[in-house]
DNA sequence: TGGTAATAGTTGAAAATGTAACTAACAACC
DNA sequence: GGTTGTTAGTTACATTTTCAACTATTACCA
């Protein structure tokens, strides 16, 4: 199992990226979905509902960057367990606004308390100067 | 939709990567879904043994940091298509040593074509320091 | 040597995701 | 005002992934 090509997946981005992503994304995967029985959709969802308050399912689409059916089956779950309430606009019955409920705040800030020491555990594999440079670079690339 | 809280999804890193990894992955998931009808585990197995030459399975679970049974699908698919080639290991009969084909190679090395091409694009939404900087953090972030 | 444990890899069922077609509500245009 | 087109969101079905159990082979060790 000798290397032979001038080709370096080590190299390639979209290789690095994911494998960066998931990686650091399993030690968190491990608290929501052990605490909660949560999925990636579904903490990403409440997550933008906790931070910006009142949305629809087409704002965090957007925000977020999820395909609609992938929210959609995220708000459902998530009403399900009484995290997040919708109500229905009234000038505009397509829209549905969402806000989480106290209990889906609750759980918010618990997991939010867990992101953010596992972020610090990340960065810490970072000098001050990378994490700046990471995040402008992660940021270009995420513009489509 | 006011941001309220001051903990901020686009600085938590699994989010940020993994925008960043599916953002990026996107128009190369379409060239190679696009020409072979491929998906991801069976390009990364392709690039693998391409650039390994002669691997086991569990040679690629390692590498790769994929799970077994993605990678045991994806050398059933690869090799009924005839881009791999399996041959039990005399002394040892768990291991199948894989290589690719001269069709499997062919495939390599267009894809591996696109894929440079690829990533020249997603560089240039960056400096040239901040792709070193990128790479290295990502690496960094990618040991367990 | 025989019995238990470990390893490489596969398979089947359940869960999650992607795609496309669908419903319901509104807009716009004649 | 009725027809046609758009938009928000859901649903159904096919494809993938995950998880756990399974087979086959080798290693360990009393």
């Amino acid at each position: 199992m000798t290397q032979k090509d001038d080709f370096d997946l080590r190299e390639f981005l979209p290789y690095l990226l994911n494998q960066a992503a998931e990686i650091s994304s399993q030690s968190f995967q491990r608290i929501y979905k052990g605490r909660y029985g949560m999925l990636r959709t579904e903490w990403r969802v409440l997550f933008h509902l906790a931070i910006y308050e009142r949305m629809t399912a087409k704002d965090i689409c957007e925000k977020a960057m999820m395909h609609k059916t992938k929210v959609s089956r995220a708000v459902q779950r998530l009403e399900q367990r009484r995290y997040l309430q919708r109500k229905p606009d009234e000038k505009d019955r397509r829209h549905e606004w969402l806000t989480l409920t106290s209990q889906g705040r609750a759980v918010y800030e618990d997991l939010r308390a867990h992101a953010q020491q596992h972020d610090q555990v990340l960065m810490q594999k970072l000098s001050t100067e990378e994490i700046t440079v990471l995040r402008r670079a992660l940021n270009a690339l995420s513009q489509p």
